[in-house]
DNA sequence: GTCATTGCAAACGCTTTGCATCTGT
DNA sequence: ACAGATGCAAAGCGTTTGCAATGAC
């Protein structure tokens, strides 16, 4: 049985309100940000059943765990800036379909795949090439 | 200066002796096991520093670092059994050229990207179809 | 002879868990 | 009234780091 709480509703939200991945502790500290009093094993916890419930992706980077609203189904990913953050949304249809016929190709079934493609922004790049003019 | 110890090629060794992926913790066991002294803490670091050098792929799967001997630089990606943690060598040229290709599309320099697949395998996906025959 | 490297163990960060209380049904 | 969720904080796990001795160059 499933109780309707509303910490688990917080979480929920405030994983709705988010562009991309977040971790458990940033999305406590958005939440105790907001006003909430939620705790963060509740967080945790709320994650996890989510997770568990196939409401949310959840993907490992760095030891942490990010999450990030499921998108049951058609889903588009990110292109995520290394310095700044900016995101830009990009289409990955091909990547879709690459991803399901690897799959297939292989025998596997029931295939989510996690694509996220990290780099400099333009204005990083530049900020980068003055900040790094010579390495020697 | 990177000095030479046998620590350092112990680590390579152990390394470079196993068929797949393994941790840190599970070198540094067999490492004991194979009548080493070496210490927990300088396979992390030989680990990290042969990472760095790019002698060794590392990936990390449900919050550990699992090591692999290099491939030559050129990377490719992996299909992961959700279930039994059975991995495919899978090659993602058209994903490693989609990624560069949509990065550069939006002015992003030095492209890095996630990609990974998961799914259940085929004896996994037979095992899972007589264990859950029907939902409701 | 010098300094990077080693080793031990504690620190560290992220996550999970125990237990008493509270809340939802 | 009962079952499950919450919250705090400490345990837990894997990993990193500090400091003194050691070994490599």
């Amino acid at each position: 049985m499933k109780r309707q709480t509303w910490q688990r509703e917080a979480v929920r939200a405030a994983l709705g309100s988010t562009e991309g991945f977040v971790s458990a502790q940033e999305l406590h500290s958005s939440l105790r940000d907001g006003g909430s009093t939620i705790g963060l094993a509740t967080v945790y916890r709320a994650l996890a059943s989510l997770e568990q419930e196939g409401e949310v992706d959840a993907l490992q980077q760095d030891g942490e765990s990010l999450y990030r609203v499921c998108t049951t189904g058609a889903h588009h990913h990110h292109l995520i800036c290394r310095n700044c953050g900016t995101t830009v949304e990009i289409s990955a249809d091909p990547v879709e379909q690459w991803a399901a016929s690897v799959a297939a190709a292989n025998g596997f079934t029931q295939p989510n795949h996690v694509v996220d493609v990290f780099g400099l922004c333009p204005a990083c790049t530049a900020a980068a090439a003055s900040a790094s003019p010579a390495a020697g």
